[in-house]
DNA sequence: AGCTATTTATAAAG
DNA sequence: TCTTTATAAATAGCT
């Protein structure tokens, strides 16, 4: 409802967010009264800016409205205790809401976000620290892809032992077998002649095991990484 | 806003009084979502409707928003002071600690620090929004800078026209004191001749005039970018 | 702070 | 309650 249309997100520009606060902050009370008048309604309506100025509405009495909130929402007991240390923890918690703030804000910098009301210095500053962190991403991005491929070069080659090691059992083997057979025959056995041909034929397929033992190589990080990337997506999200 | 106007006075009859209720909360409902996301502002609802029933919305959480109000609102009496009181700063600040140690972590990131435990495809995610923020940074910079010449272009202009005028007001008046001078020559004048060549002199030097001016362009724009330049320097410090 | 062109919200009716 | 439609209100972008 304006001269244009705008999407739902955190307007980016200071002022004109201070200017459509200000409008909508007094739609939005006119409407809180107008439902409570139309539809005889209890309205109550609490606006913090983000500058912490407090603007409300109640259509009764803001406590009466909030005692009767709570009564629905929740069956809480209360205990007494000591002041001092409800002033501890809020002043605690209003220290770390002012961190988040201010933290967000820098955040938003580093996303490209809320660039409004920076000179050029300091967007020059933020180009540097970007292109700086990007230098780092890249390192470390190649220093992961260097270890892997140092990793397998060197799975490769204890497989390759292996076979090499296993290439000569196998000649080891066959000698004794043929020697064996030779035996056999010479012998002119006819029972045990067909069990022993048969040992020898699975031994002299054996030379393609080592092939498909290659298969397994690999990816045990692959598994590893794609477990954490939840934690850390790109999007973050600032409420 | 509907087929005819209303006045606002309490509905009679009700099932009427019912509709109206539903279709208002629900925009009121909306719009101060709406408040809260595009301004940055805190903001709670709260409405019972006159046969009991509750409807709420709050940005961050009803309770830490009526907390807050209350501190504002009044530095009442605090005698009834309870357990859950306290019990719910602890949480508020147990709360805002993680959401600022998780922003810290995602914050370093950006900053190209802690990046052991990303795998490939979450640093490829980073570079990308690192790429995308210094594409925003640098349209950024390019506007405000193209601004600036803008600005400068135009007070050249202004400047130029300016000096075409004190040329001509400047032949103008050179014209008239040459004139002037004949006069006086022929008239053999003894005191006065020499005042007036003075004058004279005093234009004829003053067509250097319009150069100086120059020295008085730009600037203003740099000194206030400096001012705000210490809010938001980049190195950010994390406790 | 005003001023409008537009977008939204919603009153009335089905 | 849900949809539709005509109209009243709210408000985004400017000045």
């Amino acid at each position: 409802m304006g001269r244009g249309k705008i999407v739902i997100r955190r307007i980016d520009n200071s002022t004109s967010r201070q200017v459509t606060f200000s409008k909508r902050r007094s739609g939005l009370l006119k409407k809180a009264k107008e439902l409570s008048i139309l539809c005889d309604a209890q309205v109550g309506l609490i606006i913090f800016s983000s500058t912490g100025k407090l603007y409300d509405f109640a259509s009764t009495s803001m406590k009466s409205l909030i005692e009767r909130f709570n009564e629905v929402k929740e069956e809480h007991s209360q205990m007494p205790n000591s002041t001092s240390d409800i002033k501890f923890w809020q002043s605690e918690a209003e220290s770390l809401r002012r961190q988040l703030q201010y933290l967000q804000e820098s955040y938003r910098k580093l996303l490209g976000e809320q660039l409004s009301g920076l000179s050029i210095v300091d967007l020059q500053n933020l180009e540097n620290q970007l292109e700086m962190s990007l230098k780092s991403i890249r390192m470390k991005k190649e220093q992961i892809l260097t270890d892997e491929i140092k990793e397998l070069n060197h799975k490769g080659n204890l497989m390759h032992q292996e076979n090499i090691e296993l290439y000569k059992k196998v000649s080891l083997v066959s000698q004794e077998n043929a020697g064996l057979q030779t035996k056999v025959y010479s012998a002119e056995g006819t029972n045990t002649a067909n069990s022993v041909l048969h040992i020898t034929c699975g031994i002299s397929h054996g030379y393609d095991l080592p092939i498909p033992l290659n298969l397994q190589l690999s990816q045990p990080q692959t598994e590893k990484n794609d477990t954490r990337a939840n934690g850390i997506k790109l999007g973050l999200q600032l409420h």
